[in-house]
DNA sequence: CGGCGTGGTGTG
DNA sequence: CACACCACGCCG
């Protein structure tokens, strides 16, 4: 009888096996042999090369999935290398508050990967999202994860109140128009070349941790319309993360997906299959992002709704007045509404002795 | 909408 | 003591 036969036959877990065949199934020798046959097949064990012998690198390039967003985080540049998220216009409404929430590190990434807010402070750079936040008005928990700084970067204050976020206010409005409307963005870094024709990478980083700071920022937006025949629209832009003036628009910052794809080492929307009639999204829209005045009259109505006092709101007329921007209706119609609100609350506080 | 800051108050 | 939180202020 050779060894390795009597080995086997006479092992624990045979007779264990063997016993358990015969109780259980009253079955024959051989169904217990075969039982024991397929119990053997998992645990066999596999001898790693002493190369993997503790397992190889992992890239960190998988997707983590959150309320309202996903992202690919990029472990070495502490920020993302994508961000995508599906947009409807019910989303962009909703009571969710951006003053109740904090700039904070990411729980699900791991410390020593991780950005801080230290890092962007007084760094000459503000935080900017990538998924923003105005896209999860519906829902608290949804807009406090935008604020994961594995959802930021480090952006120009001017581009990202400016340009950056006309560009987000277009995207919000294509939820008017188009039923879906999916958004990827990210950073980029991307080559210059010098003058005796070499290219070369470059770019600053930011704080103890040495969070990379973009050149550019990207979006890819894939818009889709359900009526009768489906019809799917798609735009990619490259934004230089510097001040943009506003007379600036968006075609000027288009570019083929194909294009970004090279220059981003991604592929985009995956599944579309481009060959199969695809629309240049500016060639269906307007991609016209709000003018100077557009942008003034609205921010005097953000800041009309938060007033507190009628004092408030006076500057924020006189203050369109003096850049010669004449109030629309709706703003006017904002305006007598807080002024009477304002009155009854500061009548309402004298009658109960207080003072405000 | 997108950011930046301050001071006062409450908690372990 | 550090900190979290909030109410409030500023800007484009």
């Amino acid at each position: 009888m050779p060894a390795h036969f009597s080995n086997r036959f006479m092992s624990r877990r045979f007779l264990e096996g063997f016993m358990l065949g015969i109780a259980v199934s009253g079955a024959s020798c051989l169904s217990a042999l075969h039982l024991y046959d397929r119990k053997r097949q998992e645990p066999e064990p596999v001898k790693k090369s002493p190369l993997e012998e503790f397992g190889f690198p992992q890239s960190g390039a998988e997707a983590r999935q959150y309320i309202s967003h996903a992202l690919s985080y990029d472990q070495g540049k502490k920020t993302p290398r994508w961000v995508i998220e599906h947009l409807t216009t019910e989303k962009t409404i909703g009571n969710a508050d951006r003053k109740h929430c904090k700039f904070k590190p990411d729980p699900n990434i791991p410390h020593i990967f991780s950005a801080a807010n230290e890092d962007y402070l007084r760094s000459g750079w503000s935080r900017g999202h990538m998924a923003p936040a105005g896209d999860t008005k519906h829902s608290t928990e949804a807009m406090a994860e935008t604020f994961y700084l594995s959802n930021i970067v480090p952006q120009n204050y001017e581009n990202n109140a400016g340009f950056w976020n006309r560009f987000e206010m277009y995207c919000r409005d294509l939820t008017k128009r188009f039923d879906d409307v999916w958004v990827v963005s990210g950073p980029l870094t991307l080559p210059v070349q010098h003058e005796d024709g070499s290219k070369s990478v470059t770019y600053q980083v930011i704080g103890k941790d040495d969070v990379a700071v973009p050149s550019h920022l990207y979006k890819v937006i894939l818009a889709k319309k359900n009526q009768s025949a489906e019809m799917l629209a798609e735009g990619a832009f490259i934004v230089p993360n510097v001040p943009i003036s506003f007379d600036h628009q968006l075609p000027e910052y288009q570019v083929q997906v194909e294009k970004l794809e090279t220059l981003s080492g991604l592929i985009f929307f995956p599944q579309v299959d481009r060959s199969k009639g695809v629309k240049n999204l500016c060639e269906v829209d307007t991609c016209r992002l709000i003018q100077l005045e557009e942008f003034m009259l609205y921010i005097a109505g953000r800041r009309m709704k938060g007033a507190r006092n009628l004092q408030k709101v006076e500057k924020i007329m006189s203050g369109l007045n003096e850049a010669n921007i004449k109030p629309d209706t709706y703003l006017l119609d904002l305006y007598e509404q807080k002024k009477k609100e304002l009155a009854s609350h500061e009548t309402s506080a004298v009658r109960e002795g207080r003072r405000g």
